[in-house]
DNA sequence: CACGAGACCTGTTCGC
DNA sequence: TGCGAACAGGTCTCGT
């Protein structure tokens, strides 16, 4: 059913520009970012790359600043550096920081000139080789800036969780002075930045904790366990270049080794006892009853 | 400070 | 077959 609807599209549109983005946390970040970055055959990297101009058709895209003057400040500059922080995408310009969040269905592509617009193009770059960056997003959530110092936008995100610095008994501490929910905590990016609804269902199972489970009452090595569950969850999502779900497709295949995400009703991988789904903080939820038992 | 509801948006899938 | 409801990777703002 699918196939027909893509080969339908493949005719009149371009492959690369027709599909509406998937799930974008951390891992899912991370593997765009490190494409862009280091290039995936025919892509090229964008680094060193010089944005001849810009284009913005759908006007909130271009948060800040406002489209015409965002259009007018990008052109000439040059790709310096690529990186990520938290669920953003850094492009470190010549003079500013052009900064990218794909919210819930935004999506980067290559393409080299001539290529016709997907339909979900919201945004789009031209460099001075011949190659355009399109922003796409069907939702229209996403959000690009261009800023001198990106810390005005990135100042307040909570720590990385990859990062060694955030040790154990830091992570212990963070959990201990708010008492909250574990789950709307884990995708509070103030508290921990990168994690989301995927990821945060899947370390919890993981570490076998309830998504209620209030933060305070972690003993110490809940919370070394919380974070280790946290840390290889993500890993093993980047390691398969992020996940792809339902009718879209984007290359990443950690959507086979989910263990609770979107598995109502099917066996714990664990235990067998049958997955359920529940509303927590106005997510989608899903746990195992047995492993992860109500606090 | 914690939390829920509503916004922002469009597309697919589900249930009747 | 059709049609409205439910649901979706995220985050922001407002009211309690």
């Amino acid at each position: 059913m699918i196939l027909f609807k893509m080969i339908g599209r493949l005719q009149t549109q371009t492959p690369s520009s027709d599909t509406i983005a998937p799930m974008p946390e951390l891992p899912e970040v991370e593997t765009i970012a490190n494409r862009l970055r280091d290039g995936r055959p025919p892509e090229p990297s964008l680094l060193g790359k010089t944005i001849a101009r810009a284009e913005v058709y759908w006007p909130k895209t271009a948060a800040e600043p406002p489209a015409p003057a965002f259009r007018q400040r990008i052109a000439g500059q040059r790709v310096t550096a690529i990186g990520r922080r938290a669920k953003f995408i850094l492009l470190t310009l010549s003079e500013d920081t052009l900064v990218v969040h794909l919210r819930m269905s935004g999506d980067i592509h290559l393409a080299k000139d001539p290529q016709p617009f997907g339909r979900f193009n919201r945004l789009a770059l031209w460099f001075t080789d011949g190659w355009q960056m399109a922003f796409e997003d069907a939702r229209k959530f996403g959000r690009m800036w261009l800023l001198a110092d990106p810390q005005t936008l990135l100042g307040g995100l909570g720590p990385e969780p990859l990062e060694a610095s955030l040790t154990p008994a830091k992570f212990h501490a963070r959990l201990t002075t708010r008492r909250r929910a574990l789950k709307p905590l884990l995708l509070d990016q103030a508290f921990l930045a990168g994690v989301g609804n995927i990821y945060a269902d899947e370390a919890l199972h993981l570490a076998r904790l309830h998504p209620l489970t209030p933060s305070d009452s972690l003993t110490p090595a809940q919370a070394a366990d919380l974070l280790k569950a946290i840390r290889a969850v993500l890993r093993a999502g980047i390691k398969r270049n992020g996940a792809s779900i339902d009718w879209v497709y984007r290359g990443g295949g950690y959507q086979h080794e989910f263990r609770v995400y979107q598995r109502t009703g099917e066996p714990c991988p664990a235990c067998g006892t049958p997955i359920i789904r529940t509303t927590v903080g106005q997510r989608g939820t899903h746990y195992c009853p047995r492993c992860q038992p109500a606090p």
